[in-house]
RNA sequence: GGAGCUGUGGUGUAGAGGCCUAACAUGCCUGCCUGUCACGCAGGAGAUCGCGAGUUCGAAUCUCGUCAGCUCCGCCA
């Protein structure tokens, strides 16, 4: 039934024809997107990358041809010749871009059929994602997703193209490396050869770049695949790709500097969006003051507002309490909110509570006066400071939470987002970019009872804070930065360190034994005694910068082949088991519960 | 590890103890149709309601378990 299409060759892409090319001789491949048989006459609109074209098949002009197209159905492939013909003033679509001509065929092939697909090959399908990822080839077919994977393919281009006229050079970094500790979980590979011994893939080339650095590369780029082994979400999978890069004799300014040219230029080039250079900058600590989060989005205002000063010694003993226990009392301002029902604000309570809040408070502001439960508590001049702050006006809702700092930070800053997508403040043409700088280097794991990395064990403590390191390894304030894009953390970096030194007493002070330290990192630090130029970089992810610019909720939409929230490969159904030989030869021994 | 939502012909949905011999739209198949573009018209096929237990005279519908997908918390240097 298939015929072969030797002797053809394509002439254009589909959308690539428009009215210059009318009375042209044309060969077309393509699938059949849609066909409309009207009896004496039929119509098969032609699809490939580029868009469509319609196609006409009319038994007095072409019999055979027209024979053939009785049989298409959708998604068959098909070459077609014919005539590039200028469509009548009344038949022209202008919904299609080449709705102004159509081809008259004088021979059509059928060079393979297809059954028909579970669902349309079209845009702003709603069907089971599982269905999509199944049948992820013809998911892919779909206008939408391959937009999503050339504006994919721009991005990296724009992003080569800036990085090799800076002077970057784009290197290979092992894919089979060593595991370290610190950071996620790695994924391992066996060694066949070393038995009992495990590769891990690379979490990032975090050690390589900087060892090319080291040996004089000066300035590096890659963009690389990255596997961590953890749980997934909208914006996270175990493997994704990072625009990686690390520059010598740098300081902050410098890289920032530059990342702000490559990301304006690659967002011009690819996706033909304008942003505005410097970004701001915000230190850790604001942004946590100001937004309960250390990757704010800029697009809205809602900032959280601390009133613990005034309520600890009020009478409104909640309040009072957490205060006087070093915990916060912060609230936000939802203006014109103040119409909210008691179940929304029930809703709103529910919500806070997964980040560990125990309440939230509020106060309604109505012309005729106020309206909540802990009123009672405050004194006139308390509310009146209060509403002060909030800078409150009738309308307004205005909402409480008293914890600890990490507990008041997470439920607002979550509250702040959710305010802003209930009363529709977000909008989907802005891209506000931010610098988040001054993170604090180490923070104090309670469940493992020690201190761990913010950034990563290689980033440089701010010089001036060096000497609280022993001390008081909690104010140590970190020459790392993060770039955040509408709420998104878009990549993140360091200066890091150069000397044996001061990394040594940075791996000590994470509660590594010297004898760890030299087995985990010794070929790091021995080749930091060989002259290390001072150093620092950045990684972006690529997924998710791709994921914004296409305005999708998920990396998912823009990664040819994802994974689903288990892991999983539903297309190919990785991971699948292992055979014994492999097994075998690997010196695996499996200790899985059967269920 | 935990919380929530979803699962009914190929696809998207309706049905919420008996009205179900499971409805609608679309797709698919057959026939008709010379200007459609989500073509139209007529006819037809297609589902043991994710899976397994239980409650009940009776379960798509209620309960429990389980599987899968999604969102989130934890986790993610």
């Amino acid at each position: 039934m298939s015929e072969s299409m030797h002797g053809l060759k394509r002439t254009h892409l589909a959308a690539e024809l428009s009215t210059a090319n009318v009375g042209e001789n044309v060969v077309l491949m393509g699938w059949a997107n849609t066909c409309r048989d009207h009896g004496g006459l039929i119509f098969i609109d032609l699809r490939d990358r580029t868009g469509l074209i319609q196609l006409v098949f009319n038994p007095e002009v072409a019999g055979e041809a027209f024979a053939k197209a009785e049989k298409v159905r959708g998604e068959f492939v098909v070459a077609a010749v014919g005539i590039v013909h200028k469509r009548s003033e009344a038949t022209i679509n202008p919904k299609l871009k080449t709705g102004e001509i159509e081809v008259y065929v004088s021979e059509l092939r059928i060079l393979n059929r297809a059954k028909t697909p579970p669902f349309y090959i079209e845009e702003d399908i709603d069907v089971d994602e599982n269905i999509r990822l199944k049948y992820r080839y013809l998911d892919l077919r779909r206008p939408d997703m391959q937009k999503n994977i050339i504006l994919r393919h721009k991005v990296t281009m724009a992003a080569r193209d800036f990085l090799d006229k800076k002077g970057f050079l784009e290197i290979e970094t092992p894919m089979m490396t060593k595991s370290t500790p610190e950071g996620a979980r790695d994924y391992l590979v066996p060694s066949r050869v070393n038995p009992g011994k495990f590769y891990a893939l690379p979490q990032s080339p975090q050690i390589f770049k900087q060892i090319l650095m080291v040996a004089g590369m000066d300035k590096y780029f890659q963009i690389v695949r990255c596997f961590r082994d953890e749980d997934l979400r909208a914006d996270r999978q175990p493997e994704f790709t990072q625009i990686d890069l690390e520059m010598s004799f740098i300081d902050e300014d410098d890289i920032l500097g530059l990342m702000e040219e490559m990301t304006a230029t690659t967002f011009k080039d690819a996706a033909g969006i304008n942003v505005e250079t410097p970004f701001p900058r915000l230190t850790y600590q604001e942004a946590m003051d100001r937004y309960g989060s250390d990757k704010p989005d800029l697009r809205f205002g809602l900032e959280l507002k601390d009133f613990t000063d005034m309520v600890s010694k009020s009478d409104f003993k909640v309040f009072a309490a957490v205060a006087a226990s070093g915990g916060q009392v912060k609230g936000i301002n939802a203006k014109g909110c103040a119409d909210f029902s008691r179940k929304e604000i029930d809703d709103l309570t529910q919500f806070v509570a997964i980040y560990g809040a125990k309440g939230l408070a509020y106060i309604v502001v109505t012309e005729e006066g106020l309206k909540s439960p802990i009123l009672k508590f405050f004194k006139e001049e308390e509310i009146k400071e209060m509403l002060d702050r909030f800078e409150a006006q009738p309308g307004d809702l205005l909402f409480f939470v008293a914890d600890k700092p990490p507990v008041v930070a997470a439920a607002l800053g979550a509250l702040r987002i959710e305010l802003a997508k209930k009363k529709n403040l977000i909008s989907l043409d802005e891209f506000r970019f931010v610098w988040v700088v001054d993170f604090p280097l180490v923070e104090y794991d309670e469940v493992e009872r020690r201190w761990t990395a913010i950034h990563h064990p290689f980033t440089a403590p701010k010089e001036e804070d060096v000497e609280f390191m022993e001390t008081e390894p909690g104010r140590v304030r970190a020459r790392a930065y993060d770039i955040v894009l509408n709420g998104v953390e878009l990549g993140g970096g360091s200066i890091r360190i150069h000397r044996r030194d001061i990394q040594e007493k940075m791996f000590q002070l994470l509660g590594m034994s010297r004898e760890e330290s030299q087995e985990k990192f010794g070929y790091m630090l021995e080749a930091f005694e060989y002259g290390t130029p001072p150093h620092g970089g950045l990684a972006f992810g690529l997924d998710r910068m791709i994921m914004l610019m296409a305005k999708k909720d998920t990396i998912r939409d823009v990664i040819p082949f994802p994974k689903t929230q288990s892991a999983a490969d539903l297309m190919c159904q990785a991971p699948s088991e292992a055979t014994p030989k492999q097994l075998q030869e690997l010196h695996i021994r499996l200790n899985v519960k059967t269920k």
